[in-house]
DNA sequence: GTCTATAAGGTGATAGAC
DNA sequence: GTCTATCACCTTATAGAC
């Protein structure tokens, strides 16, 4: 399947995209995802031959959205200071364009067949230019020793799990889009901060 | 219905707990539940009326556990360094005890109607004994001006998000029981230095 | 309170005309 | 490729005997 492409095949993924990351796999219908996309129900059969294997593709397509896409940021040409506030833009901009990915990913994985659980192994980030740096970093006793793997989680925490408890954070912060918007650039700046300096000061 | 007595009620409830922790509301069946519990599919009814009110009542009792349990954590009678790694240990046991639990807070209330959604106005953290010692201490300059309740987010997350993208990190660090176990350790330890003295050094 | 039987409606999937 | 009609199954929910 090409992307970008208006094809019938390509609208149906689309919208299945859109309810699958809403409903999840248990709770989207394929009568719904025919409505979205405007096209019978009937074609999404005869593209996708079942639920289980339309599933399967959007649960790859998003898979590569949510991890695939930050290898480029992890590997870029500069230093780990610089990349990151690379990676935390890179993340917040990737949950505030499509809010419900994060979730439907890791929800989905949590009782997906070991397939899906292949995936996520063959694509670590462990050989990544960044863990790379840090370690070198802490040989030469540059930065503060601790596993670069834990700096990796924290990051991607501070930034993705906010958007995951958006609307537990925004019945208790408000929910003026403009009170959001400040407490994400908040978001980013702090964690930037917060974990150079945790590495560099010691 | 009153709680730790092995009534038919009890039981059910239990089963529905664990079910629909696991499926979610729309993956869950109540023939499931029924079978978990040990109990004939007609009894759910009889106890619950229909899905939708058991579903309620486990929602409404598992966001108690998930939140509520932290407000005497961050109420105590001891400075806010003293509270923090003390936060930190309550929600790792939280999550420990009941790995499914955040998860399933978090995502039903992504759809879920307006009710549920406002008994997260009513259970705020915001004047708790930790925020209003913090503010403090930043009006008397002893600590680094940050909005409190970034603070509480970078702990929270730093922990429940972890726990949660569970399956995916194992897949990573690898799926032994003591790696997992040192690698919390680790987070634990990493978390409260790291917010402690982005605070303090400054 | 507990069980069996069954109703009532929803949901995925296919056959077959065009 | 696209549509309508329809099947077969699953799931919630209830009626009614005990």
């Amino acid at each position: 399947m090409v992307d970008n492409v208006n094809t019938t095949e390509n609208q149906i993924f689309e919208a299945a995209l859109k309810v699958f990351h809403k409903k999840g796999l248990a709770g989207a219908r394929m009568q719904e995802i025919a409505n979205e996309a405007g096209i019978n129900k009937s074609m999404l059969h005869y593209y996708f031959r079942n639920k289980e294997q339309l599933f399967a593709q959007v649960f790859m397509k998003s898979y590569k959205r949510f991890m695939e896409t930050i290898l480029p940021t992890l590997n870029e040409q500069n230093t780990w200071e610089e990349k990151i506030p690379g990676i935390i833009e890179h993340y917040a901009n990737v949950m505030q364009t499509n809010p419900h990915l994060a979730m439907f990913v890791i929800n989905e994985l949590r009782q997906s067949p070991q397939e899906f659980i292949n995936i996520v192994k063959t694509n670590s980030f462990l050989d990544s230019v960044l863990i790379t740096q840090l370690r070198e970093a802490i040989q030469k006793g540059q930065i503060r020793p601790v596993h670069p793997i834990q700096i990796w989680i924290t990051l991607i925490s501070g930034i993705i799990f906010p958007f995951i408890a958006q609307p537990m954070i925004k019945a208790t912060i408000g929910t003026d889009e403009s009170v959001w918007d400040n407490f994400i650039a908040d978001r980013k700046r702090l964690m930037a901060d917060m974990v150079i300096n945790y590495l560099k000061v010691f």
